[in-house]
DNA sequence: CCGCATCCTTTTCGATACTG
DNA sequence: CAGTATCGAAAAGGATGCGG
């Protein structure tokens, strides 16, 4: 995985594991453009996201491929052209971003009316 | 939030919202251990989870407490008593965290038939 | 018993310049 | 166009000691 987790003693591994593939600033945005409109260009990621720096976006698409998450596609031309899209794996993922997307928005409209 | 977040040109607003109450090294332990036995002291929390330290437990907590998931209950008696449960907002993250832990037991049966 | 303050290390993020 | 290298800032995490 991208990040070290104990695993021995570890009773939450799973769901530290889990949490691991998807946080930080800028992985769970990556996966809901590819999630959402398919095979994309680097470039094309880029402008979707455009405060991401090229490094940040490199380095995450190279820990989401890692954790086989997403496929990257190099086809051999110049200029070179690069596609990433969804592995099976990465779209499974996509349940949990749309209950993600849920509490948030019931967690915003408790707080308005609590308030 | 905890956490800064842009909010205004930002569509991920939601899902980065509840990433940000469950993020990080200690937070999803904390809420397992609180969902799973209800109500507990300061103390009891350290021992159930004995790598922690006692600033980053008293950290996260107050986070937990911030963003309305968990209770802080003080007894004014001598010694000093502490109690902390979850609040309905924290219960409702429960599922969120049990998806989680699915994802994460298919992902690691995947990855040892793929290797 | 609970928690704060201080100091330190590690990790993450970001700006810029450069390459095939 | 896609990616790398370097530098530096910021945030998260951790060790230790003090206080009501």
């Amino acid at each position: 995985m991208t990040k070290e987790l104990t695993g021995t003693d570890d009773v939450y591994y799973e769901k530290t594991l889990t949490l691991s593939v998807i946080e930080g600033k800028w992985k769970l945005i990556i996966l809901c453009h590819l999630g959402l409109k398919g095979m994309k260009r680097f470039g094309e990621i880029r402008k979707l996201i455009p405060s991401i720096t090229q490094k940040m976006l490199t380095n995450k698409l190279r820990e989401l491929e890692k954790d086989e998450l997403v496929h990257r596609e190099v086809y051999p031309v110049v200029p070179p052209k690069v596609e990433y899209s969804l592995t099976a794996k990465g779209k499974s993922l996509l349940p949990i971003l749309h209950l993600l997307e849920d509490w948030g928005k019931r967690y915003i409209e408790h707080t308005k009316t609590s308030s």
